[in-house]
DNA sequence: TTGACACATTCCGATATAGGCATATGATGG
DNA sequence: CCATCATATGCCTATATCGGAATGTGTCAA
């Protein structure tokens, strides 16, 4: 199986880093497709594209306005994120004083080697 | 391309609701891959990956523990993600006062059909 | 109706993902 | 050194992306 679709829901949306770039602009108002397609140095179909997904997961909301559709930002999808996240506050405030965390990491680089096998 | 890699950052590692659920059992404290996986209701390759990934993004830190390796919550790399979804809290917040939105809400749907093809 | 403009959708290719399964690696105890 | 337990990795398949280019759909204006 493949990755969770990313229509599913808002924490799948926001971690495509375009479709965040899109929801900051809409932060100052609703804006046409081409508008933001501009701003952000995409094609109007990519645009169009990930409208559609902030669409899908109620991120985003659209209105016609003649030969233009507006999206206009709805942000409340974006509440859950943020309160889950939030859920781990109390445990990056902590590490902040934990030298601890710090100390480990130390010890473990050198368990593990002078150039960590960390990424890949 | 395909969508930015898992590994790349915060973002996407929680996009995936069982790494979430890695990240809150571990909240109570570090803990060996086979608990996680049986906790969890997955094969112990699997919980492997997701904390391989998990690691890379440094949302995990490992520490061996004979056998066993103890994988451990470092929050910190959500403190981004809280803050950058931190940033539309006025807006989730607006839209519970504006009647604005739910007005624009039934316009749409009826001009869209009674069944709104919203979705797909 | 036709043309122009704004946007949506479809088809394509390349890639990366998640899951399952088998197996390699690592450390411990005897 | 060997067997065992705990974990990590590799290989494979199916699928879901993202990006690009072309084309479809819808709306307005003349």
């Amino acid at each position: 199986m493949a990755r969770a679709a990313t229509t599913s829901d808002a924490f799948n949306a926001i971690a495509e880093p375009q479709r965040r770039e899109i929801l900051v602009l809409l932060r100052g108002g609703e804006r046409p497709v081409t508008d933001l397609a501009r701003d952000l140095g995409m094609t109007q179909p990519q645009a169009s594209k990930h409208l559609r997904v902030l669409r899908e997961v109620g991120l985003v909301q659209v209105r016609g306005a003649g030969k233009q559709r507006l999206y206009d930002l709805d942000a409340r999808g974006l509440r859950p994120v943020h309160e889950w996240v939030g859920g781990f506050e109390r445990f990056w405030s902590e590490s902040f004083d934990r030298l601890d965390e710090y100390v480990q990491d130390l010890k473990q680089a050198t368990q593990e080697g002078p150039h960590d096998g960390d990424d890949q």
